[in-house]
RNA sequence: GGCUCCAUAGUCUAGCGGCCUAGGACGUUGGCCUCUCACGCCGAUAACAUGGGUUCGAGUCCCAUUGGAGUCACCA
């Protein structure tokens, strides 16, 4: 039995967009849950939308992802040149070989002609105009040096049928095919051409890829044919939406990959949500790790239909490896987050220790804390709570107790300080809510904060918390 | 517009003729826990697009309608 071959063969035209990533993943998975080879192709032949660097992005969230091909331009492998842009001698060769058999024809219509063209069901067709051509009047025209494109010569009646792995036995008529440029008239091949040809030539046997190229297929599987070439396996795969109508689409300036890692997510969120989009395990899971995907992948669990990207359960993912992470790793994740703001200036494992169970993402580590650098006026109302029976009258009395005992700790730490305040609600002979509560208001003037009364306490240190203290008890009256 | 494909709750999905009074998850929501919030735990909410068939029996098969997506480039 020959070895499976996938590839993931995107244009490097900026950053990895969700939907490509996804395509790598799979195809990553198919490969290796079949002890198969994943191959990386770069295809730049259209030199226009080439961006710089875009490469290197590949070639990094592929490494980092996990996805890790076994050949490619930066791995090598017995393949290569793994660029398009390096293997174009090959494809003149091939191309002219087709307009020997007969299977393609060179076309010099200008554009001006082209645009002549009769627009039938809404679309204009190429005519086979210059497939009549003698064969004299070829060789004249190119030795005159006329720009000249090679199309393929399609069939005009009959259909074309194959199988995909997804969506079952796709049948076009072959009337709907359009003789397609197989080489451009600068001498490079299209997309569709080099396609083929490099498929063929790396060993490629399964092409995973968006569902765009779905009805396109029958064309490229006439090239196998002509070629008397083997045919691979197709799986095409359904597209990722961001709402019912729009693809997901960095053209747009949807998320990439790049965008979401700098939004706060995890990879390992973010490669966990986008197997679950449009693919599903036997058993229920969902949050799984990227050794139990490698085990229960299956591309019969693929399905048909788009399906939109929700941010919301990415975030809930997100926060579910988030709690997993031990303190130490969390903390130096969140480092960065941590620099880049006024945080830096407060105890970090702290600011961790606070945070971790609270957020979704790491930007809003910043958000969540803001109230430590922002203390201003706040309505008294906020004292007011019915189960722990405060008020700003109940806070007046309480307070200035709350800052004596807390002048009196000797250290500052939750312990202590949650101690002082059980102990000076036992002195009063009231519940704790009726100490903790105002006092936590009057630290944040927050309704909700992320921490309780000594927490928050000990994150903003002796000296800011009494002076806090003594700016709402003013406030009080 | 032609062609191809698709159609279960707001969203991601399970379901491949009887096990479905349709299961799981996100979200929303009620409660418990609790130094507020969050976490965690328990419960609730909401779907087979419509109309015809086939069958003893249809979410599951067929057809039509409707809706949606993809494609029809010297872009990939």
């Amino acid at each position: 039995m020959t070895q499976l071959r996938t590839r993931f063969a995107p244009s490097p035209t900026g950053y990895l967009h969700i939907g490509g990533l996804r395509t790598a993943l799979y195809s990553y998975l198919y490969a290796k849950k079949n002890n198969g080879k994943f191959i990386l192709r770069i295809e730049d032949t259209d030199q226009g939308r080439y961006v710089e660097g875009a490469v290197e992005i590949i070639y990094r969230t592929l490494h980092e992802t996990g996805l890790n091909y076994d050949e490619g331009p930066d791995v090598g492998g017995d393949y290569g040149p793994y660029i398009q842009s390096q293997r174009s001698d090959e494809y003149m060769k091939y191309a002219l070989q087709l307009v020997e058999s007969g299977h393609a024809y060179y076309c010099f219509c200008s554009e001006e002609r082209l645009e002549t063209l009769p627009a039938v069901n809404g679309a204009r067709r190429y005519d086979k105009h210059c497939l009549s051509l003698s064969k004299e009047e070829i060789a004249e025209r190119l030795a005159r040096g006329d720009k000249f494109v090679i199309r393929q010569n399609m069939p005009t009646t009959g259909s074309t049928t194959y199988h995909d792995a997804v969506y079952g036995d796709i049948t076009i008529d072959n009337s709907e095919l359009e003789d397609q440029i197989l080489i451009k008239s600068d001498g490079m091949p299209t997309y569709n051409f080099a396609n083929v040809i490099d498929d063929h030539l790396m060993g490629i046997n399964c092409v995973m890829r968006g569902i765009e190229y779905l009805s396109s297929t029958p064309k490229y599987n006439l090239l196998y044919d002509a070629f008397g070439w083997e045919r691979p396996m197709y799986i095409h795969m359904p597209p990722i939406m961001k709402d019912a109508q729009h693809k997901l689409s960095k053209r747009n300036g949807d998320a990439s990959y790049e965008d979401l890692i700098n939004k706060g997510f995890l990879k390992e969120a973010i490669i966990n949500y986008i197997a679950l989009l449009g693919w599903s395990p036997k058993d229920d899971s969902e949050k799984m790790s990227f050794d139990e995907l490698l085990s229960k992948f299956d591309i019969s669990g693929i399905n048909k239909s788009p399906s939109i990207f929700d941010p919301v359960k990415l975030a809930w993912l997100n926060s579910l490896y988030i709690k997993e992470m031990t303190p130490e790793a969390f903390a130096d994740y969140a480092a960065p987050w941590i620099e880049k703001c006024y945080l830096k200036n407060f105890d970090k494992a702290l600011v961790c220790k606070l945070t971790q169970s609270r957020i979704e993402t790491f930007a809003e580590i910043e958000e969540k804390l803001r109230f430590l650098v922002e203390f201003g006026e706040f309505d008294s109302s906020l004292y007011d709570n019915q189960k722990q029976k405060t008020n700003a009258d109940t806070a007046r009395e309480v307070l200035p107790k709350v800052r004596d005992k807390f002048a009196k700790v000797d250290q500052w730490d939750n312990e202590h300080l949650y101690g002082a305040l059980i102990e000076l609600a036992s002195e009063l002979g009231v519940k704790n809510g009726k100490v903790l509560w105002p006092a936590r208001i009057a630290l944040t003037g927050l309704a909700a904060t992320p921490g309780g009364a000594s927490e928050i306490a000990e994150l903003l240190g002796r000296e800011e918390t009494l002076s806090r203290l003594e700016r709402s008890i003013e406030r009080l009256g």
